[in-house]
DNA sequence: CGCCACGGGTTTGCATACAATTGTTCTTGC
DNA sequence: GCAAGAACAATTGTATGCAAACCCGTGGCG
């Protein structure tokens, strides 16, 4: 070996590179990998390739297929559909959860933090938003969430539920700022950011758990708009490309 | 290569016996795998070793360390109390979506005999039961029913979430046939799942949600049972002796 | 006409040697 | 006594060659 390249390991290398070309969809959904052909592309020997695909596979990005060797995992549009009713199903359980067994205070002044930041993020104008930091602010918050009930098995599978790109809570913000009604969706969204935490406060678990399943029904929303009228913005969003075009 | 063994590769048997050796408390959590000691303990080079442990990290029983390597994932109580509340949210998920959706009729006449093979299962007599085949087909309800949606997205991730041994919805059942409190409240378990199908088929999905996470929460009070009354129970219930003792 | 056996090419499975990295312990200087 | 650093040991990372399994086409035979 000449030397480590930047991102540390072989391996690690190759499995952002193999990341980039599934999510550009340079590698479609349904084709196999072969670790040659790879390991003579990335210009590395096939021990590294394996262990790449091994965690791409754990990531769900990759599927192992019977008789060895592994293929890109394709999604149709009902499954991008699950992922995003997972998501929501997952995050309205950590907030069912915080709600009844009792956040932390000061866990939950750190929300009180988030919501404030986002807020900031709101012009004057309605239609004013500052998408980066919103973006930025609205991860934060949604990992925060996660961890509101204090159980690392809830924030370790909350945060399997939102790997996947497109399942993100972030997912449909960043590209689709161009549009109008998109930006006045932000509104709603930070309505609920509140209301959520507001529940929580309150001890009120039911409530909690369908604002959040409700929050991610706007990603759903978004979605179908997309695929239905705008097909033109699905290479913008994040993992979309990846989808098979019905 | 010398002998083929008989489950298929090397890394396949050092994954089977790997697995049964964290299952049985062997390899106890928080201890940490070396490849070269396992390695010459199955008498197989460090690839196959890597992979098997690549495997079992996906599976949820290994945990990748900082820095490279593998150790044996550890549960405490409430890990494992989460893992059930999550198994029952999944389930829940199934259900309701099938009963919102629509299942196929011949998936929902599945159930029906699916439920019709557990009511054989009761004898006469009031705590007269077959734990056998009651297991045997309860495995296959629960099967079913996450596959009653028709979307393979939901039913690889219920799948997921009743992987850890714990977690199974037949996890309590074997080997705690001798106590007569657990063969009664398999009568409220089979009620549960006639109830369940029942909600389903008459559409009602805030219902049928409801019940399967109430029926998962049976085994919340088993393993709660067993942790402050029975303790001796502890190693006879699959993958319990890898949970951290308090 | 269909089925099975066979062959060759393709791909992964495995072992092994060596490199690189990490963690540890001992030393040395202050 | 303590901290910084250097040597060392332990462990994983990587390359590579060979073996085995698999796939697919072809030809022989029932």
């Amino acid at each position: 070996m000449t030397r480590a390249s930047a991102a540390g390991t072989h391996a690690m290398r190759a499995q952002i590179e193999l990341r980039e070309r599934i999510l550009s969809g340079e590698l479609p959904g349904g084709m196999r990998l072969f670790e040659v052909a790879l390991a003579e592309q990335l210009e590395i020997s096939r021990t590294p390739i394996r262990e790449a695909m091994s965690h791409l596979a754990e990531e769900g990005l990759l599927e192992r297929v019977r008789g060895g060797g592994f293929r890109v995992r394709s999604f149709a549009f009902d499954d991008v559909m699950d992922a995003i009713e997972l998501r929501g199903v997952m995050e309205g359980t950590a907030a069912r959860l915080a709600a009844e067994r009792g956040a932390e205070p000061a866990a939950l002044a750190e929300m009180q933090r988030l919501l404030a930041d986002l807020d900031k993020c709101f012009g004057a104008e309605p239609g004013e938003v500052d998408f980066e930091a919103y973006s930025e602010h609205n991860s934060r918050f949604h990992a925060a969430l996660a961890a509101l009930p204090g159980r690392r098995m809830i924030e370790r599978e909350v945060a399997r539920a939102t790997q996947l790109p497109f399942a993100s809570p972030s997912a449909f913000l960043p590209d689709n700022a161009r549009l109008a009604a998109f930006r006045l969706s932000l509104n709603v969204a930070q309505e609920q950011h509140h209301a959520l935490i507001e529940a929580i406060e309150a001890r009120q678990g039911a409530r909690a758990e369908a604002i959040a399943r409700e929050h991610a029904r706007a990603a759903q929303r978004n979605l179908r708009h997309i695929f239905s009228d705008d097909r033109a913005l699905i290479p913008r969003v994040p993992g979309l490309g990846l989808v098979t075009q019905p």
